[in-house]
DNA sequence: CGGCAAATGAGGGATTTCCCTCATGTGCAT
DNA sequence: ATGCACATGAGGGAAATCCCTCATTTGCCG
């Protein structure tokens, strides 16, 4: 697949998603609409990292669909080995939170599964002559009140080992304080996100992206 | 978007999907391995449902992304609707459970977003003809040994409301019984599912797409 | 008719949550 | 240095869970 815009300098891109077809669909936008080669697309987040360093492309498209941590990491990691590329994220996430954080985290372009594509097509362009585009679909979520108050580093990973069904004991050993901490936290928590079950707690942590049910799940 | 085929009788299609490109991508594969003329895309069950009533189509591409009843659900009202119809069933979900029952439902064509598109390509053409494909990637999920036990209609039930995060006492009240009967369900369903917390029940629920993340649980 | 699965319900006990209060130490910032 | 957020931990009590056993009714199938 060769550019289409033989004129421009040359741009290379690859396109991170676990199917195939969004891949590409999005390796067809890339190439129709900013003159990008696809040089090479990934199925993992691993997969992903490991085609930055080599290729250290003009642009990457990524997948967040994945754990929130990872789905993040693979962001870090990316600009970490090429600060040049420009990210463009595509989420079928909707949570306020997880959002924001990538803005904060300094994507390129972000822009939502399930949304308005030409938002997608008019930004490509856009977003390889240097600017930065978050969709209007994600400022309106973001544009919201935040009611989800912010939980500390400690209260994220308890959130985490809760969701995936630990008990506050078993929790305790694992991080080496006593149960009772655990439980302490767990209050916090539960008061601080306004819920009252174990339940209601895992589906914040799901909303959120904390983690990912196809695999971080207990089978 | 006129028919590839203008030799060959019209062929109209539909495509269900919540995201706009994959139905893009769907829409373009129906149209030149198929030749059909796609007459209309749903993003939701329901509008799938009504177009299905309205065009009578040759062929329907549906997503099951959805929560279980619905996502059956759907294909059971499009046959009911319009029993000619072939129906592919193009899903990221991979339990057991689920595929095995869209194969009993009688879909004529299932496909995993995360396989190989190469075999839903082949196979638009058979469908079309009448044949009735599943992915390799369906069969061999299909043919592992089923551990995941036969759960009844009621344990279902309850599965999915105590997964919502209700307690016994209210699913006890809503359903008209006692909360100890619920609770003795609750025992039963975890001994054959061998699981031993509410967390992990979710877990099970969520993999057998008994309940979507997203939208069913409790904000 | 006899057997069986499903749904209902109770008793009861061990364990765990859930949610208060209170206290201590550490590190950071004005 | 004086807060302040954070993590840690305890006490304690009400509630819900998890998981046994046992029993009744219903309906279906051979």
């Amino acid at each position: 697949m060769s550019s289409a815009h033989p004129d421009l300098p040359p741009r290379t891109g690859i396109v991170a998603d676990d199917h195939v077809m969004l891949r590409n669909g999005m390796c067809d936008l890339l190439n129709e609409h900013g003159g990008v080669d696809i040089v090479g697309q990934a199925g993992t987040g691993i997969e992903a990292i490991s085609m930055v360093k080599q290729f250290r492309p003009t642009i990457m498209s990524l997948d967040i669909g994945m754990p929130y941590a990872q789905g993040i990491d693979v962001f870090v990691e990316a600009r970490r080995w090429s600060p040049e590329t420009k990210v463009i994220v595509f989420t079928g996430m909707t949570s306020h939170g997880l959002l924001g954080e990538l803005v904060n985290a300094g994507v390129d372009g972000l822009f939502m599964k399930n949304g308005d594509l030409g938002h997608l097509i008019k930004a490509i362009p856009l977003i390889l002559s240097g600017g930065r585009i978050i969709s209007p679909d994600v400022t309106a979520i973001l544009e919201t009140v935040e009611d989800s108050p912010e939980l500390t580093p400690r209260e994220r990973q308890i959130l985490s080992l809760v969701s995936r069904g630990y008990a506050n004991r078993e929790i305790g050993e694992r991080l080496g304080v006593s149960a009772k901490t655990i439980d302490n936290h767990r209050t916090n928590l539960m008061r601080k996100l306004d819920v009252h079950s174990v339940a209601e707690l895992l589906a914040y942590a799901l909303r959120e992206g904390l983690l990912d049910a196809q695999r971080e799940l207990r089978p």
